[in-house]
RNA sequence: GGCCCCGUAGCUCAGUGGAUAGAGCGUCGGUCUCCGGAACCGGAAGCGCAGGUUCGAUUCCUGCCGGGGCCA
């Protein structure tokens, strides 16, 4: 596991509390965490560890705070410690340990805030698995910024990542599909639950269906068309996958009866009225699910359950589902066949995306895709670009809905909060730009020097340091929690903390000393390293000019 | 009827037990002899209701009310 400043200050007092608790035979140990103090004048960073502490130790909270105050003040950088409040400590740290971040940013680079999991696992983690007989919606689109996203924030924290996209390419969807294009190629009547969208009649055309073509083959044809065109959004939207996984290959190779033989042996089938069923209520399920039906027919359930023994051949210690707000009743199905098949209850981790609501002309848009009446991923950037729509899509909690007007979202563009984000970065571009040509110190010498705080660090210089310090704990938090809108939330906050810099420290010009002016050239060169790998992580592009 | 998510500022949302609850948009008022004004500074404005656990609850638990969704 890779470590940063912030992480060894914490470590440094971790070891504080931890011999603390054991002189008084505590029976617990609590985590220390910093924060921001309330109030900048208290500090760089507090911490409430000893209230956390004084029940354990029987002693009241400020005593406790005096204790560690010591150990605290005499760790390495550390400039001043304060117990406030309650028992709050806030601690100061000496401009030193901010040149000793700042260069710890610029020599790791675009790893700075990489590793930063203790226990790296090797997970498989499935998105957005639309079925091909339409084009990717808007809520497609949400699932496919945050999964990658997610992906991307996981590897980058260290695990071991393989994403997959799970193709439902047979069944009875796919004769409906095909029934669906051969109306629209013969002008007869679509199916009562048909499709009926104006891209049914395009494919109709494109594969040039005529009457005589039989209805399955026009549905698995439709299939292989839409999979493409579903392939070439998601390319475009930055979202590529490590593997597609067909549904029906899992039958053809023999995935799907191994994973029933494997649970009859196990005796965890039955028969009832025909049909075969899995005795998942022995997990917690709320009933029984059938696998194959009276006819015979295996389930779209049997199905799952060879993906999960096909995920499972490759040595994984998690299987990560990213599904909808609408699929929330399969965990309790999913949960209990991951187990009847030998897996450990951890080894499945259900994500619950909740919806997408889109507002056009002040009214929420009803979508449905058998309807027609649907706005597709391709419309969303076609209308607010890639790099505004994976960020609308990211920045909320993932369970919580998220809502995108159309409107605002166009005629407002400049109002989204990634422009910002960008501008910072392009301003630094910018900056760093002007002072080779006019002074002529390319970046790369100011890389080479040795960090050193000429005179005294102004309170902007200060805040931005400790910003870029904060970035391990961001990616730490947004791959814990599965929280993607971390990122942007941490963004839009060092980019706030690099207008203020801006503002006060002018990094060439009259009165700028040279030593000076190197300083600031490798701030803004560690926030644009920190700008650029963090909307990577979100897929979205770090522009030099705007 | 059962289950899931949500209720925080006018709006959209951060904040998974600790100090005086934050941001964007909107609103009101300021800042342009200055490295990019797509900017900056400041003001007004908020935890749905009621219990419980706790030294301490926006956060955890229960009930109610309200919004959305899935299943039957």
């Amino acid at each position: 596991m890779q470590t940063y400043p912030l992480n060894d200050l914490v470590d440094a007092l971790q070891a504080s509390v931890d011999g603390l608790a054991r002189s008084a035979s505590a029976p617990g140990t609590p985590r220390v965490e910093f924060e921001r103090p309330r109030e900048e004048r208290f500090g760089d960073f507090a911490t409430n560890v000893a209230l956390m502490l004084a029940p354990v130790m029987g002693q009241a909270p400020r005593e406790v705070a005096a204790s560690l105050q010591e150990q605290l003040a005499g760790i390495d950088g550390v400039a001043a410690v304060d117990v406030a409040g309650p028992g709050f400590i806030n601690v100061t740290m000496a401009d030193d340990w901010f040149a000793g971040v700042l260069a710890a940013v610029l020599a790791a680079g675009e790893r700075y805030g990489a590793g930063v999991v203790a226990e790296p696992e090797q997970l498989h983690l499935e998105f957005v698995s639309a079925n091909p007989l339409g084009p990717l919606t808007a809520a497609s689109g949400r699932h496919a910024a945050y999964g990658d996203s997610l992906g991307r924030i996981l590897r980058f924290a260290g695990h071991r990542v393989h994403t997959e996209y799970y193709l439902n390419d047979r069944g009875r969807q796919v004769r409906l599909f095909g029934e669906s294009i051969h109306a629209r190629a013969t002008g007869g009547e679509v199916p009562e639950d048909g499709y009926r969208g104006a891209y049914v009649a395009e494919l109709a055309e494109s594969l040039g269906a005529t009457a005589s073509d039989d209805p399955a083959v026009l549905g698995r044809r439709g299939i292989e068309a839409m999979t493409e065109q579903v392939r070439a959004t998601l390319e475009r939207f930055g979202v590529a996958y490590d593997a597609w996984q067909s549904e029906q290959a899992l039958h053809d190779d023999g995935t799907v009866d191994d994973a029933i033989a494997a649970l009859r042996e196990a005796g965890h089938l039955y028969e009832s009225e025909g049909a075969t069923f899995l005795r998942t209520t022995s997990f917690g399920d709320d009933k029984d699910r059938a696998i194959v039906r009276a006819d015979g027919d295996p389930t779209y359930f049997a199905s799952d359950l060879g993906y999960i023994v096909h995920k499972h051949a490759a040595a994984i210690d998690r299987a990560i589902y990213v599904l909808g707000a609408d699929h929330h009743g399969y965990i309790g199905r999913m949960t209990a066949a991951n187990q009847l098949l030998g897996h450990a209850p951890a080894s499945l981790e259900v994500l619950i995306l909740q919806m997408v609501h889109l507002t056009e002309a002040g009214e929420q848009k009803k979508l449905s895709k058998r309807a027609g009446t649907i706005v597709t991923l391709d419309e969303i950037i076609d209308r607010i670009g890639v790099d505004a729509a994976r960020y609308f899509l990211i920045q909320r909690s993932h369970d919580q809905s998220v809502e995108i007007d159309l409107d605002l979202a166009v005629e407002q563009s400049d109002a989204n909060p990634v422009y910002y984000i960008q501008y910072a970065h392009a301003r630094i571009c910018s900056i760093l730009r002007k002072v080779e040509d006019e002074l002529g110190i390319p970046a790369g010498v100011a890389l080479e020097q040795e960090v050193a705080v000429p005179g005294e660090l102004l309170p902007a210089e200060r805040r931005l340091v400790k910003r870029l310090a904060e970035y391990p704990t961001a990616v730490a938090q947004a791959a814990e929690r599965r929280a993607v809108h971390r990122i942007p939330v941490y963004m839009h906050e060092l980019a706030q903390d690099f207008a203020s810099f801006y503002r006060d420290c002018r990094v060439m010009g009259d009165g700028i000393e040279r030593p000076t002016t190197i300083f600031r050239m490798q701030l803004c060169l560690a926030t644009r390293r920190v700008l650029a790998t963090s909307l990577d992580l979100i897929g979205v592009s770090a522009p030099e000019r705007m």
